[in-house]
DNA sequence: ATGGATTATTGACATAAGTCAATGCGGCGG
DNA sequence: CCGCCGCATTGACTTATGTCAATAATCCAT
């Protein structure tokens, strides 16, 4: 499990064999069943956590009950929320698998010291955040730009195979459409 | 106007005078007109704005002529194209002052190198760029969660004074809304 | 001051997307 | 193996928002 990682932070920057150990031991693996919480709305988020198999989503419930998911993570992605992590509240949102998933877990604590103390691995989350950054304000973009069905279409091409191994109705949620909807647009596009 | 920086330096991480002079050399101060642009599509983008004074806007133009404003930068705050600075592509957005403004250009040569030499500098980027990151989530959260009036809503709340210095359709084009539709939405509430 | 541009508002109408309800399919778990 | 639950689709209808066009109000710049 933690192989996968360890490969993932090789392909970014070059690390040490101590350094991998240094990562290694903060590194909590943990396996997650379909539809099991990694983070409930309500709790206190302090991690940050590497996908190795399997797909997560975060997502908030409004006041009618709907959901809406600000983000998937797939193999070699990360799931967090900044927003609790940064402000110390309780986090409006959920942290779910998709399908059965295996993440590591690194605590905020242990992350930020190895941002401190392993110069590579700050490189690398360095360049995560700005990328990350820039795929949610391109998000924006689309979201406030395109129409429905662009959206869609911009979402088949960006993620490829991602919208096969999710149900559809929370493609439509990622995408800020109901279920109806995009399955309307499906049938004619 | 290289003060206000320094200053805004100053008030996030502890500088020496020779870091600050070191960031000096490589300060560009621009000035800009209302309309006048920082960077139009179709340009590559290389560096980062930090706004003195006054209040920028980063828009795209779609196929039709409409306009999209993906972001507002006012003083103390930054503006930048992410995706041209990382692609290295011609921007699909333009940069724009929507007032007499003042700016400070770092050249993204300088700005890496300031952030390689200068710890204080890069401990100010890195939280600059992890707050940026978590602001456009929370936006992308509003604009697939929330009706126009909401989201005009939290616009007002998130910030105070934006709207009174902006055109109402430029705001409308940052919610992704019409003109005539956040009017219709003032004239209720 | 005057006149053109920019901005805001309003009305009538068009359209995209949401809502609600029903149906059918298919896989998972007992 | 059956039954239920989650998922996708469809139809009829509602609602939110966009479109187009006209009118003012305001702001600069000559």
């Amino acid at each position: 499990m933690f192989a996968v990682f360890e490969q993932y932070l090789q392909s970014k920057a070059f690390f040490t064999p101590a350094e991998i150990e240094q990562i290694q031991a903060v590194s909590v693996v943990r396996a997650l069943r379909k539809r099991q919480y990694l983070l409930q709305a309500g709790d206190v988020w302090q991690a940050n956590a590497f996908v190795v198999s399997g797909c997560l989503r975060t997502y908030s419930v409004d006041a009618k009950g709907l959901e809406h998911i600000i983000g998937f993570a797939v193999e070699n992605w990360w799931a967090s929320d900044q927003e609790s992590l940064l402000s110390g509240q309780p986090s409006r949102y959920n942290i779910e698998a998709t399908e059965d998933s295996t993440v590591i877990v690194l605590k905020n604590d242990d992350f930020e010291r190895l941002r401190r103390e392993v110069p590579a691995f700050d490189q690398v989350v360095k360049a995560l955040v700005l990328r990350s950054f820039m795929a949610s304000q391109s998000r924006v973009h689309s979201a406030i730009s395109y129409s429905a069905e662009e959206k869609y279409r911009e979402f088949l091409q960006k993620y490829p195979g991602l919208a096969q191994r999710i149900p559809q109705h929370m493609v439509a949620s990622y995408l800020g459409l109901t279920a109806e909807t995009l399955s309307r647009i499906r049938r004619q596009a």
